[in-house]
DNA sequence: GAGCACTGC
């Protein structure tokens, strides 16, 4: 291999799509490695991307070092091109394989059938890929420790992980599992790709490590990491603050918004702002403003983005704007990762997103609104670079930025609950959990009330091994442990067929349509589904609805639920059932039995139960465990009803704590599902 | 009377 080094070159490179996706394997080469590829227009066009002029260096880097970290914005084509080179290079020789993870599944398919593509084979062939139920590669999925070390000593070669810097908790503990299986394996290759400079304490993380024993004359490669720093974007992006703090950064998009508009050539203007309420405030001030005060604003097309938005309005946003007009995109922070906006040459940066964060004492996840990173403001102003030079409006002062704005933003394994991430490490084996070396160590006290969480749950034991068979079946279900156990519990109550529906069900955003507009119709169309019992309940008769309509999009929009959640529905309900028969779990029915459904809901979240204050008027709830004061979520059907008991599925906490999902119980039902946890004389006051 | 964004053993 050569060890000739890339000098850095003059020429600015063309802007090409950088695909982001899921997890792609490079299974080893049948065919003969390299006369596969016959489109010159291919080759010239991969050669033209900003990440081409590195491949020798990437090639020599990732063959003298264990561990390579590659810092470069999006782009520049390392996502689609790095796993191609190294497999050019023969690293995909001898039945080995290069694999790159993503963080997102939505576009894994589709950077699997680009590289596909430009390999000129079929995906599944050379090139597949590994999503949740659906394993293309047949290599990867339901693996336990063993076998994915199996997997990993064996087969793969180099592993490249993309998109570090999102420090996902998926991403933490593949790369402290990546750290650990490199120490009995020195000639493992990975390739941490990252967007930011962060590099620098990916680096320490991967050079802190136990010395190894290096026999004589072996040829290892060099244990501390390489950084490599690739160009990404195309176009320069100007960045302009403002001189005095904004007080008002809703009002002050509109100004800036407006100002861009009246002073700046054509090219869309893409807002980040934080949630659905600023957005469509801003939304309607624009709106508004346009139509009033200004004689040139007939040419604003002012379109709001988040998640929540329908389908149909969500894609309004990628239509092309038409000639002589200007399109003003209000967004969450889902336009800097997830989606790409193709024509935006101004960006308006507010500074803040919406955050979560988790409180371990009080066992609660919070959204709040928090000042962004540096990292993400570079990436947010990116977003203007993408089709020519562009412009990026800093609601902030420059002294700000510099000074006070933190660099990264804070890892989500330290903000989050941590019962998922600890199952997932209990079902790889990794017994000592908090001695486990994290990229960020997450706080003590979420990994033990994580622990003892599962511990409640009965997935582990004493010695916070896993039990079996529940905690190992539990361990098998894609899901949040409580709704694993909830599935469980299920298999005995004769319930299961309406279980795996409402897991299906809770594990989608929402199936109602939401509109703002049609409020009351929504709440109407709601009301026909409504069950006394609670919304788990009525999720069964949404179900059954749609089943009977024999899956009709027609039924779905005249009740206002949104048709393609449901279909998502019945696509996870399918794969569950799937995994459920594998692990034995008995599929009957309770047909109209709403007890034994609500049983076993309290089975998985009998910690999330609530008492209704006797003195309340206004719905004012306390959890049995902590005392915690919630009341139950507009959105809810049992909102307004309050029965006495209950338990919920998630709290959202923004002013005060909202149960959503609610179901109601009888509190007998917490004795019978976890005795340990609901000693008697804690509800005899209480029940009583 | 109210919903940042993702993913899956």
């Amino acid at each position: 291999m050569s060890s000739q080094f890339w000098k850095p070159g003059t020429e600015k490179p063309r802007l090409l799509e950088d695909e982001e996706g899921g997890v792609v394997f490079f299974s080893p080469s049948l065919a003969s490695s390299s006369s596969g590829y016959g489109h010159a227009s291919i080759e010239k066009q991969r050669q033209r991307l900003p990440v081409y002029k590195y491949r020798t260096s990437i090639l020599y880097l990732v063959e003298t070092h264990a561990t390579t970290i590659i810092v470069g914005e999006t782009g520049s084509g390392k996502t689609t091109q790095i796993p191609q080179y190294l497999k050019e290079a023969g690293w995909a020789d001898g039945g080995r394989v290069i694999a790159c993870t993503q963080p997102r599944r939505l576009a894994v398919q589709a950077v699997a059938s680009r590289v596909a593509e430009e390999m000129g084979v079929k995906v599944g062939e050379e090139v597949g890929y590994t999503i949740r139920f659906e394993d293309v590669t047949n290599k990867v999925r339901y693996l336990s420790f063993e076998a994915l070390e199996f997997y990993l000593i064996y087969l793969c070669i180099v592993i490249m992980v993309d998109e570090a810097h999102e420090r996902s908790i998926s991403t933490d503990i593949l790369l402290g599992l990546l750290k650990k299986i490199q120490r009995r394996r020195p000639e493992l290759r990975l390739i941490i790709s990252s967007a930011t400079i962060e590099g620098k304490s990916m680096s320490a993380f991967f050079q802190a490590r136990k010395s190894r024993h290096q026999m004589e004359g072996e040829e290892l490669p060099r244990m501390e990491p390489a950084i490599l720093s690739v160009e990404g974007r195309g176009f320069n992006v100007q960045i302009h603050y403002v001189e005095e703090p904004v007080s008002d950064y809703v009002q002050a998009v509109v100004s800036t918004v407006m100002l861009i508009h009246d002073q700046e050539p054509p090219g869309d203007i893409l807002v980040f702002l934080t949630g659905q309420d600023d957005i469509d405030t801003a939304v309607q001030l624009l709106t508004e403003e346009a139509r009033t005060n200004r004689k040139n604003s007939s040419g604003l097309i002012i379109l709001p983005l988040y998640s929540g938005l329908p389908r149909a309005e969500q894609e309004l946003v990628f239509s092309p704007t038409p000639r002589g007009k200007r399109k003003v995109v209000i967004s969450t922070n889902i336009a800097e990762t997830s989606l790409t906006l193709e024509g935006v040459v101004y960006v308006v940066d507010s500074g803040f997103s919406k955050q979560r964060f988790y409180n371990p004492v009080s066992d609660i996840e919070s959204l709040v609104v928090a000042p962004i990173s540096k990292a993400s403001a570079r990436q947010r102003a990116g977003r203007a670079g993408r089709v020519r030079p562009g412009k990026c409006y800093r609601l902030y002062t420059e002294e700000y930025f510099v000074n006070e704005m933190s660099a990264e933003g804070i890892p989500e394994m330290q903000r989050s609950n941590l019962v998922s991430c600890v199952i997932q490490l209990k079902a790889l084996g990794i017994d000592n959990i908090l001695g486990f070396d994290w990229p960020a160590s997450p706080p003590p006290e979420a990994m033990i009330r994580a622990l003892e969480v599962l511990y409640s749950l009965g997935v582990l034991d004493d010695d916070a091994k896993l039990t079996s068979p529940t905690g190992f079946q539990v361990a098998e279900i894609p899901l949040d442990p409580m709704i694993s156990k909830m599935i469980l519990s299920s298999s005995e109550l004769g319930c299961a067929e309406e279980i795996l529906t409402i897991a299906a069900m809770l594990s989608i955003q929402s199936i109602w349509v939401s509109s703002r507009g049609a409020q009351k119709e929504l709440d109407e169309a709601k009301l026909r589904f409504a069950a006394a019992e609670g919304d788990h309940v009525t999720f069964l008769n949404v179900y059954k609805g749609f089943l009977q309509s024999g899956k009709s999009s027609r039924w779905c929009h005249k009740n206002f639920i949104n048709y393609q959640s449901m279909k998502k529905v019945i696509e996870i309900r399918e794969q569950l059932r799937r995994i459920a028969q594998r692990i034995g779990i008995v599929l009957k029915s309770c047909e109209s039995d709403t007890q034994v459904v609500r049983k076993a809901v309290t089975a998985g979240f009998f910690a999330n139960a609530c008492r209704l204050e006797a003195s309340s008027q206004s719905g004012l709830y306390k959890t049995v465990r902590g005392s915690q004061e919630v009341y139950i979520h507009p959105s809810s059907v049992l909102f307004r009803v309050n029965p006495k008991w209950v338990v919920y599925h998630s709290l959202v906490s923004t002013d005060r704590q909202y149960m959503r999902n609610v179901i109601s119980i009888d509190p007998s039902w917490l004795l019978e599902a976890a005795p340990h946890f609901y000693q008697q004389q804690r509800l005899n006051p209480i029940v009583h």
